[in-house]
DNA sequence: CTCCCGATAT
DNA sequence: ATATCAGGAG
């Protein structure tokens, strides 16, 4: 909520104190004609079933966590079915989407502290969603931006941090550090398109080991740092 | 920093 | 063969 404090500086040479790069208004455009509607590619049907999809997200392609939620969502039905499943059974309806027993254990533990702190509800702010067991900033970000349309910041995975790092929007490295530059960047109204629209970009033009600047639509606002 | 973990692109 | 992939915890 704090995030929007504009330094009225009386300074006419400094009327901000603004981050490294200049205008990301270009960038924000051709972004927005190469993915008109970026969005989540993971399949849910309620804020709990995108909470899970996107832990198990991690390390893994939303393609295949959308092939083991299509039958684990049936199976399970809402926490309350997470939290009381038999972990080796679980841990098996994991195991195609790797980090199989850490992930198990990440939603049992998840669901059982949805259940004790919030009523088996979703909650609606960044704040709590990051002290559930295996919710950090990213995976609280995806539900609040996709879920509830809320700007609560910038999702900032492998692939926002490395095209975030091409593009010169952050000389940082941890994705904290390089979530409070974009957020400074970008205007918040932008924020929910901005994550998605990059994650596709650096998913299929500026990949991390064989980036295709050629075909890329950012090629000329970009200083190519680090490719 | 390491560990968790399997599938796929290179 | 191995780096990497929609990460987070200890």
């Amino acid at each position: 909520m704090m995030s929007g404090a504009i330094s009225s500086s009386a300074c006419p040479e400094h009327t901000a104190t603004m981050p490294p790069r200049t205008n990301i208004q270009p960038l924000l455009e051709r972004l927005r004609q190469a993915h008109p509607d970026a969005r989540y590619e993971l399949n849910w049907s309620s804020p709990y079933e995108l909470l899970v999809a996107t832990i198990l997200a991690a390390q893994c392609t939303d393609e295949r966590v959308n092939r083991v939620t299509a039958t684990l969502f049936q199976k399970y039905r809402g926490p309350q079915a997470f939290a009381e499943a038999n972990t080796t059974e679980l841990e098996e309806d994991l195991r195609p989407t790797g980090f199989y027993k850490q992930k198990a254990k990440s939603v049992q533990a998840m669901s059982r502290e949805l259940l004790a702190k919030f009523g088996g509800e979703v909650p609606h702010t960044i704040e709590q969603l990051i002290t559930l067991p295996g919710v950090a900033r990213k995976t609280a970000n995806v539900v609040l931006n996709t879920a509830f349309n809320i700007p609560s910041g910038v999702i900032v995975d492998t692939h926002v941090l490395r095209v975030s790092q091409r593009l010169g929007l952050t000389k940082h490295e941890k994705p904290e550090e390089i979530e409070r530059d974009l957020m400074k960047l970008v205007p918040q109204d932008q924020w929910t398109f901005f994550g998605p629209a990059v994650v596709l970009h650096g998913r299929y033009t500026c990949t991390a080991r064989k980036p295709r600047c050629e075909e890329c639509p950012l090629n000329d606002l970009c200083p190519k740092i680090g490719v």
